[in-house]
RNA sequence: GGCCCGUUGGUCAAGCGGUUAAGACACCGGCCUCUCACGCCGGUAACACCAGUUCGAUUCUGGUACGGGUCACCA
């Protein structure tokens, strides 16, 4: 067989040699030790967390070395693409973000290692193609969807493994005569790797799980599909080589094929990229575990936290701990410090299936809103209003005074308030703080009968200044509360409970659901003093 | 079914031949307290199973069970 000839019939416009590739892509001129990552996400509009959890092990890892992180466009299954999907995976990360230092981006490339976008590479791939060819690796196959169905059932039948491997590579030995004719004739044809049959074993040490052994490949996988595009795996091995990728951090999914991409990196002459294989995320459901499904799961879709105004660095610091165990323990002992600054590890990774706790998460966000200042939390709630409540975004636009005010009550001091989880939650939190959204929702304590509440919000108002600091605002609602008969000390009431018509408890109680509308707020006398002295008068008044 | 990966409390997890088997979240008590949130103290709760190696196995080996992945011209 003159593979030559093959190649040249089935490369016609092909001149470039791998060596021109070689060229064209050179080393990249790193620090010892960088880390070249990357995510490739295919574009179907659609960003699971499992594309983040990776995005964020490959740009810790290239940013912490000194390395490159860049984006590339999985773009080969052209069947799947949904338009503006690449705009949407630049706009998730950036949320979280995941910054890139050279890859696609809105329309067009950074970077000199491109094209970023697989469709726009077919030129590079068919180059290698030509080389497999011409060195009798690779060879054009005519086997229509129905033949290779009827290949299968009779492996079935038989029990045998299915697919196109030794005998049942039927277009293996054509000749050039017959692939001649079978082209002219009009068949479509993809290319095969001519895969070995043998019993051999193949080892590769995983970055996160140690060694992964297994048999060679002996299958003749597609490389090219009949529009000349390359299936994902021809396209990996291609890309991370000519982008010189240092590490392949991929789902666990991908294990099984990792003998043809062993495959392929040998027949090529390259050297393989430190692989790592990270755990699939899973979701509690009824007893069990599994893994969290796009149609059931909406906590899957990255969309979701950005619906729920999660901040990105609570997702940053939630995944970090999902990551790396020793995260939390580095957290607790420095509260303060930047999560950039945090030395992940690959050998700290977990290699079984972690499960998203949203309980968790949310405690997370918690700490993280409650660590920002004043002024972050509005630039960052603000930021998220705009895009996703408006009508918030206009109040605090509005109110910004009496807004940082708001958000700097419980600031300080060794135990500061943890009230905001998420921004959604926040502006129902938050809602108190203006006339415009502030209702009462809570009842009134049923201690407090309708005299006891004339009575007291006549006295309160009547003795209130609101000059007074917070002992003197308090001494004030002590004595009415005991001019009332309520006992000023909850203990005593629950000593005697008949000899009183209630507590303080029950006094304040009436008096922060007149001012927020709820029996659980914040400290009367600071709420009292963000709203300012004519909105506590107005919203008491109402209750005379 | 073949091949592969995994299995420590409800969840995430430390552990790398000898431990009272960490810690975090959740849960339950208690304290603090004008409510809540915070904080503090305490509590319930785990090495899937069976063999083997060993003076000694959560840790090493084999098997079983269970869970997961994958077997496309999808990634």
């Amino acid at each position: 067989m003159d593979y030559n000839s093959l190649a040249n019939l089935l490369f016609p416009d092909v001149t470039d040699k791998p060596e021109d590739m070689e060229a064209r892509f050179p080393e990249r001129e790193l620090p010892a030790g960088a880390c070249v990552t990357r995510i490739g996400p295919s574009p179907t509009g659609f960003v699971h967390l499992g594309n983040l959890y990776n995005a964020l092990i490959g740009e810790r890892l290239a940013h912490q070395s000194g390395g490159v992180f860049y984006l590339r466009i999985e773009d080969t299954d052209s069947k799947r693409e949904v338009e503006g999907a690449v705009e949407t995976v630049i706009n998730a990360m950036n949320y979280f973000g995941v910054h890139f230092d050279e890859g696609a981006v809105s329309g067009g490339d950074n970077g000199c290692y491109g094209p970023y976008r697989q469709r726009q590479r077919e030129a590079i791939y068919h180059v290698f193609a030509k080389d497999l060819v011409q060195r009798g690796l690779a060879y054009p196959c005519f086997l229509t969807a129905e033949q290779i169905e009827a290949i299968r059932e009779k492996q079935t039948a038989n029990k045998e493994n299915p697919g196109i491997y030794g005998e049942y590579a039927a277009c293996r030995d054509l000749t050039i005569q017959q692939v001649k004719e079978n082209i002219s004739a009009g068949m479509e044809w993809v290319l095969r790797y001519r895969g070995v049959q043998t019993d051999e074993y193949i080892s590769v040490e995983d970055a996160v799980r140690g060694k992964l052994e297994m048999p060679r490949n002996n299958m003749d996988f597609v490389l090219l599909k009949s529009d000349g595009i390359p299936t994902y795996h021809f396209a990996h091995v291609v890309d991370d080589h000519l982008m010189r990728s240092t590490h392949v951090i991929r789902g666990e999914e991908w294990i099984s094929s990792l003998p043809m991409h062993v495959e392929l990196f040998n027949a090529l002459g390259w050297k393989m990229p430190v692989y790592c294989h990270t755990a699939t995320l899973m979701k509690m459901e009824g007893t069990g575990k599994r893994k969290l499904s796009k149609r059931k799961d909406p906590e899957l879709a990255l969309s979701y936290y950005q619906q729920e105004g999660i901040s990105s660095d609570a997702i940053w610091e939630f995944l970090l701990t999902v990551l790396n165990s020793n995260f939390e323990e580095w957290r607790i002992a420095d509260p303060e410090a930047d999560y950039r600054d945090f030395p992940y590890s690959l050998e700290k990774m977990s290699i079984s299936g972690a499960l998203v706790d949203l309980d968790k998460l949310r405690n997370i966000s918690k700490d993280v809103i409650g660590r920002m200042t004043a002024d972050d939390v509005y630039k960052n709630w603000l930021g998220w209003c705009d895009e996703y409540n408006n009508d918030f975004a206009e109040l605090i636009r509005k109110y910004p005074e009496r807004t940082i005010a708001a958000l700097n009550v419980g600031k300080g001091g060794n135990k500061p308030r943890k009230d905001l989880e998420t921004w959604k939650q926040a502006c129902s939190f938050m809602s108190f703080y203006y006339d415009e959204t502030f209702a009462v929702s809570d009842d009134m304590p049923a201690e407090c009968d309708e005299e006891t509440r004339n009575l007291f919000f006549a006295k309160y108002l009547e003795s209130y200044d609101h000059g007074d600091d917070s002992s003197e605002w308090f001494a004030k609602v002590k004595s009415i509360t005991e001019e009332l008969g309520f006992a000023v000390k909850p203990k005593d009431y629950k000593k005697n409970p008949e000899q009183y018509k209630g507590s303080i408890v029950h006094i304040t109680n009436m008096l922060r659901i007149a001012l927020t509308g709820h029996a659980n707020a914040p400290d009367i006398h600071e709420v009292s003093h963000v709203l300012g002295e004519e909105i506590v008068r107005n919203r008491l008044e109402k209750w005379l």
